[in-house]
DNA sequence: TATGCAACACACAAAAATGTAAGTAATGGC
DNA sequence: GCCATTACTTACATTTTTGTGTGTTGCATA
C-alpha cells in the first residue's frame, strides 16, 4: 500500500507473475484486506467516503483511503469531488469492474460451499 | 505463511470479513504470491514436488513448501507420499479445487482485458 | 471566538508475507 | 566410505501490508 520497492525479488516476481498470468493479475487487484468489501458495497451504487466507512465495520480511514486510491488506480472504481466544504466525494464502480460482478456471484457461492466443506472436519 | 497471531486486530479482521463474505474467503485463499500457478500446473495431471519446481520460474523450495501445505490444509490439493528413496510426492487438484477452473477461465480473461487497458493509459 | 464536519495526510508501530542460505534423512551407486 | 538425490526444515533478513493516532483544510454554525 505504501510504496514498493522497485527492485525487490518480491516485486519483480510478482511484475513477472502478474504479467503472465491473467488470474494472477486480477487477484492482484483484488486482494486488498478490504477491497472486496468496498467493491461489493458499490455495486449499482454510488458512496462517498463517510458512507462507505459506515457501512464496513471496523475499517480505518487510513485503510479505506488507500484502498480506495489503489482501486482508483487500478481502474475499478471512480472518484468525483465536489467543490464544496466540507467536501463530498463521490466512488461508484467503473464499467469494467462491473464486469466482474457474475464472476463474483460464482466465487461466491464457491466460498461459501468451501468453507461449509472445510467446517466439517 | 508463518504462523499468524490469533489476537491481532489484523487477523480478526481477516476472519471476520471471510465469515461474510464467500468471495473474500476465496480471494483469502488463493492470493498467496504462487498459488495460482500451482493451481494452473495441476490442472488435469498429478505433478511432484520437484517437477512443479521446474515449472514455475523463480520460485524456492520453501516458498513452494508452504504453498503447498497452505493449499493442502485448505483442501484444494492433494499430497501422496510413496515409500521410496529419495522421496517421491505427489500433488493433484481435488474435486472442489477443479470446480474453480471455469470461473478462473473467466477471470484469466478479465484479468488480460483489464491489463491490456490499463496500459493504454 | 470556538467547535464541528468530511476527507483525507503523516509518522510510526506491528504483523504478515516473501526471500536467502544452509542443513537433514535415508538409500543406491561408485 | 563418499556422493548424489528428493522433499523438505530451520533460522534469519527483507519487504509489504495493515493498524493506531494525530494533524490539516476551509467554511458553517453556536
Amino acid at each position: 500500500m505504501a510504496k514498493r520497492k522497485e527492485t525487490s525479488t518480491n516485486h519483480l516476481n510478482r511484475e513477472q507473475i502478474s504479467g503472465v498470468c491473467g488470474v494472477a493479475h486480477a487477484i492482484d487487484i483484488l486482494a486488498g484486506r478490504w477491497k472486496l468489501f468496498i467493491l461489493y458495497k458499490l455495486v449499482n451504487r454510488t458512496l462517498r467516503f463517510r458512507e462507505l466507512k459506515e457501512h464496513i465495520p471496523n475499517i480505518t480511514d487510513r485503510m479505506l483511503t488507500l484502498h480506495l486510491q489503489e482501486l482508483e488506480a487500478d481502474g475499478l472504481v471512480t472518484r468525483t469531488v465536489y467543490a464544496e466544504v466540507p467536501p463530498r466525494v463521490e466512488y461508484r464502480l467503473t464499467e469494467i469492474a462491473a464486469r466482474l460482478i457474475p464472476v463474483w456471484d460464482q466465487l461466491n457461492d464457491w466460498g461459501h460451499q468451501h468453507r461449509d466443506k472445510q467446517l466439517q472436519r
